[in-house]
DNA sequence: CTGAGCCTTTGCAGTAAAGA
DNA sequence: TCTTTACTGCAAAGGCTCAG
């Protein structure tokens, strides 16, 4: 029990600058009383402050809690018992943001985990405890989360929550994981399998006809007419041709050669004559980049950019896929899920006629990690020349051709 | 004033890699 | 093989700037 003065004395220690220094409670006290008023140590040349003249046992405690963490030059954790959802957010972000800076995760990751902690914090308020909450707790974010999602978006966000409290687990902030109960659970399989189904009866498959890719093939002015060949001809999106450097391409043999830059993996594909026609004829008035690490492009946009590129808050800004739904408008071509991307599907759809899915996930840069391609090192030319010449057929055909 | 081109924001959908 | 973690794609809307 403190004595009846500690607390009048505290006060008027406290609100009145001129206080007399307290002496240490006891000669082995570690802290010593700072001039602002606060109980202090000098650890590793720095200043730390535990707490006001008036409460030297409360100073104590804190400096017990963090004594070992501060020697050792680390920040020190919050006690468990206090950690908050907003605290755990704040420090689950800035470790994201570290990984930002070793260019470990991409800035779009991280604004999606800022807008679930966002949410999280809103939903069960700041000063919440992180160790206070229940499965009877999530079953409402849940729901909240749900009214404004679809089943894939739902389940990515479930999942960066969980990520969330895991990391207070790992970080050993708490002392067992949190539990979720059942009414957290990411929608199953099947309910996604529904969902894909049902989008794919709303908005048809997403296939171009044979004689809508040669209309818009023929219509379309230079740079888009290589970019469209190249999607179709060798399952190229929109980011791989934003990134294609120049020396991926041997017009003398008829080659691409280019590692998707999503996954790194190698991806060879014999061009179409009339691919090598529109790409010579696009690179012959390809405007001066404006940043010089783009120099080797192929393809740069009126103004020397990338056509492709991430905005500053890590969000793409794809100017190919707005060019491309512009001409599909004009020649009236558009419907719901007719995008550039589209052409990749079609590519991959027509070359799979040939059966040889091998070789079209060659060309289209899938990465198969089953044992089978672990042992498999080459696929043939000529097989990748087959996928490739069934899928020029297709296109060019005349109806005529067709029919003999 | 208008349209082109560029930039930003929001949010859903889907895929790949790593880990257990 | 299943789950977790991370990344990419797609759509749409609104704002800004600048040349014609």
């Amino acid at each position: 029990m403190s004595t009846p003065t500690t607390a009048s004395v505290g006060l008027s220690e406290c609100t009145t600058p001129r206080a007399r220094r307290p002496e240490k409670p006891s000669p082995d006290f570690p802290l010593f009383p700072h001039q602002t008023g606060r109980w202090a140590k000098k650890i590793r040349g720095r200043l730390h402050y535990f707490g006001p003249w008036n409460d030297p046992s409360g100073a104590l405690a804190k400096y017990l809690a963090q004594r070992d963490d501060l020697h050792a030059g680390r920040k020190p954790r919050p006690p468990v018992r206090d950690l908050t959802v907003e605290h755990l957010t704040q420090r689950f972000l800035a470790s994201k943001r570290r990984y930002i800076e070793t260019g470990e995760l991409s800035p779009r990751t991280l604004r999606d985990y800022c807008a679930t902690c966002e949410q999280v914090v809103r939903h069960f308020g700041r000063q919440r405890l992180v160790s206070d909450l229940m499965p009877e707790d999530f079953e409402p974010l849940r729901a909240e989360l749900a009214r404004t999602r679809g089943p894939v978006a739902l389940g990515n966000a479930i999942q960066r929550v969980r990520t969330l409290f895991a990391y207070a687990f790992d970080q050993a902030w708490l002392e067992r994981p949190i539990r979720y109960g059942s009414g957290f659970d990411k929608p199953s399989r099947k309910t996604l399998r529904l969902h894909r189904q049902r989008q794919q009866a709303a908005h048809g498959r997403r296939m171009f006809q044979a004689t809508e890719l040669r209309m818009l093939i023929d219509t379309a002015g230079m740079p888009l007419k290589a970019m469209l060949l190249l999607a179709i001809n060798c399952g190229y999106g929109q980011s791989d041709i934003a990134q294609l450097p120049e020396s991926a391409l041997d017009f003398d043999r008829g080659w691409i050669s280019f590692p998707r830059p999503k996954t790194g993996v190698e991806r060879r594909c014999p061009l179409w004559p009339e691919t090598v026609a529109a790409l010579r004829e696009s690179l012959s008035c390809r405007p001066q980049a404006q940043c010089p690490a783009d120099r080797s492009l192929v393809f740069l946009t009126t103004f020397g950019r990338r056509w492709v590129r991430c905005t500053a808050n890590g969000h793409p800004d794809d100017a190919i896929a707005k060019l491309f739904s512009k001409r599909m408008a004009a020649l009236g071509l558009k419907r719901p899920g007719l995008n550039f991307y589209a052409l990749r599907h079609t590519f991959e759809t027509i070359a799979g006629e040939t059966r040889d899915q091998v070789a079209v996930d060659a060309i289209m840069g899938h990465a198969r990690e089953d044992m089978a391609s672990l042992y498999r090192e080459h696929i043939s030319d000529a097989r990748l020349n087959a996928v490739v010449d069934q899928v020029r057929r297709w296109v060019f055909a005349t109806p005529q051709q067709k029919a003999s």
